[in-house]
DNA sequence: CTGTTAGCGCATTCAC
DNA sequence: GTGAATGCGCTAACAG
């Protein structure tokens, strides 16, 4: 047979049945100058007919250029390897490398033998660039890249590596969202904070702080392990006693701030089924701000249990604006950040340094966050 | 400074350094075997000083391997690149490649370009193998893959290309979860089928009418048109007429399956809002089969808004057991697969094929499913 | 045990 | 325009 496994074929292959040296063959391939048109009919003829590919190895190893750039992915073992929203930035990085003639191809660095295979593979030439979503702050990690010759950018800031990365606008989105709250009326907020490993979590915890200032109570503060939603409900629950009674935070709303200890109607809470369990305070807490949609979902949940209403008791915030925001009950009021446009910035960055653009050290860009209005708050 | 720009060293250089010929590095580096334990020591020492990394071009053309397999997640362009269910399968692919000691590297095709791109580099010889998750029936993508020297495995089965691929008993988990239903009392069943272009819609599709048996009612099918939560919404509500009135279904379990027409109370949905929308009819429909958990989170969602109470009056189940169905309200009864196992299988299969371990063609291995009993059914 | 040598498949000078 | 030669960095087979 003709299929039998014969070898795969060469540039050599490709050349003899064109009747050509390899060295035309070879120019063919790349850009097809300095080739007469009947020389390149007979190898493109022959090429099809070989059933030729080039090889990639050898390609990179004459060129010296992997025309790849490696998207790595760092996150604790346990964890969910490909968040939406890291999904949703693969998608833009994706797209720009592509279109700039890179493959991207990601790396997963889950484990500390994945970890380790992957920071020798680094070192080994595997890419002509980086991108790194570390999400923790471990440092150790992204310091391994500091003796790698291929440029770097990292999805967060934080730590103080020197490398430039993209980020948002963590510590004003938080801001503006809490501003928003007290705007509104709401007068306690429990802030859930992120997990303390994470630069984000802390950034995020200062628009919070910022955004209280005088009013700003540390024993209103949760501070979560993990950015998962059961942070939120144990949260909710540890400062069960300190919410508002139902019904007087809608009530204070409605008079206005200042009539709140006047007003204190236990309605409004009919169907849902207000249990014993509340008690609730006169000046209790009002409203929760949360560090991510994941927390505030669980805090909507435990809170709805507790018979609270959403947000007419108590006002819910999220962060980040991911899909699962739609999908609590009510609909999350959050902080949007475009996921999608943090993966272009980052390509594109790279790309620039990779052209050997210009730039000052620690270069970073923040990306702008948004509020969205929906139910919760 | 010693930190200029310097080449990066080669074997060569460490060679020099360490005083033997490049040769005996090179088997340094691959065991160590047959090196005095002197020259060990002076190569460890002079790779160290050098910083030397291998070069990984280099080694891949030299020993005619990647040691690499290549993840290729292929998803039409406006979807989500990487669900919960493929970052759970690629967990556990990247455990067992990695514990061979192969590196895996994903690669996603979602437009035409990077698509073809992708194609180009599978056959230059990219990697050692491949793991194809396609979530659509392209067969035209597969079939790609044909002349490939190297192994594939599916994530799916279905199409009729000839490719070894691992799978979940989808028939027979649609089948068990709709018998459930049916053993519970229900009578009448809506089934949402996922999109058609899907082998696994149409095999899920399958389970249920055989579940069904004569009770199988084509009508009582809503052909959704990709697996999103909308998809639950739309059915639910094209529907809407046909429903059980509120309450009979909880009273007809009751009483027992066969004086269902004689009870038909009103009752039981009070706080919960019903609306002169639900008017409900004494036969209707009381359980809705979804093939997916997001098109079961819709559908309740839907129904609760309707005035429905699930599952008291309206059965919901999802397929997947996925995120989500933790988040739904009730939470959601559903068929539970193993995903992170699915890629530790496809990737065991994998590395079986590529060990030569012989295997008829067409190989493929179903993993089992099984129904996670929650609230909504 | 170690040095030498011949490729791996291709890009890229050079002469012609 | 085209062919021949050299090298990319490393592995592996071979003598010694």
């Amino acid at each position: 047979m003709s299929t039998m496994m014969r070898k795969k074929p060469t540039i050599r292959d490709v050349a003899q049945l064109a009747g050509v040296s390899y060295g035309t063959v070879s120019r063919y391939l790349n850009g097809g100058e300095h080739v007469s048109p009947d020389a390149a009919e007979r190898i493109a003829q022959a090429i099809s007919k070989a059933q030729y590919t080039p090889n990639n190895a050898a390609r990179t190893l004459a060129r010296q250029r992997t025309h790849a750039v490696a998207l790595i992915i760092q996150v604790e073992s346990n964890e969910t390897i490909v968040q939406a929203s890291v999904s949703a930035a693969m998608t833009g990085a994706n797209q720009v490398l592509g279109d700039a003639g890179y493959q991207m191809v990601t790396l997963i660095a889950n484990t500390e033998s994945s970890t380790e295979r992957i920071l020798r593979l680094v070192g080994s030439d595997f890419a002509d660039g980086y991108l790194l979503f570390s999400m923790s702050n471990d440092d150790q990690f992204a310091e391994s890249f500091r003796n790698v010759g291929a440029p770097v950018v990292r999805s967060e800031i934080g730590g103080d590596l020197p490398y430039p990365a993209v980020d948002f606008t963590n510590e004003q989105g938080q801001y503006d969202i809490t501003r928003y709250l007290l705007d509104k009326g709401r007068r306690r907020l429990l802030y859930i904070c992120g997990p303390g490993y994470s630069p984000t979590a802390l950034n995020r915890y200062e628009g919070f702080k910022r955004a209280m200032g005088d009013q700003f109570r540390e024993g209103d503060v949760y501070f979560a392990d993990s950015w998962e939603i059961d942070n939120g409900e144990m949260a909710v629950a540890e400062f069960e006693s300190r919410f508002v009674r139902p019904g007087a935070a809608a009530a204070r709303v409605a008079a206005g701030a200042d009539s709140a200890d006047a007003v204190a109607a236990d309605s409004g809470a009919a169907g849902a089924g207000v249990d014993a369990a509340v008690a609730g305070v006169a000046d209790g807490i009002d409203g929760v701000v949360c560090a991510n949609d994941d927390i505030a979902m669980g805090a909507i949940r435990r809170l709805t249990h507790m018979g609270y209403r959403v947000p007419e008791d108590v006002s819910v915030t999220g962060f980040d604006d991911s899909p699962i925001a739609l999908l609590s009950d009510p609909k999350l009021t959050t902080v949007r950040q475009d996921s999608q446009l943090h993966g272009e910035t980052m390509a594109r960055l790279l790309l620039d340094i990779m052209d050997g653009k210009p730039l000052g050290e620690r270069h970073t860009v923040l990306l702008p966050t948004t509020i969205m209005h929906r139910r919760s708050a």
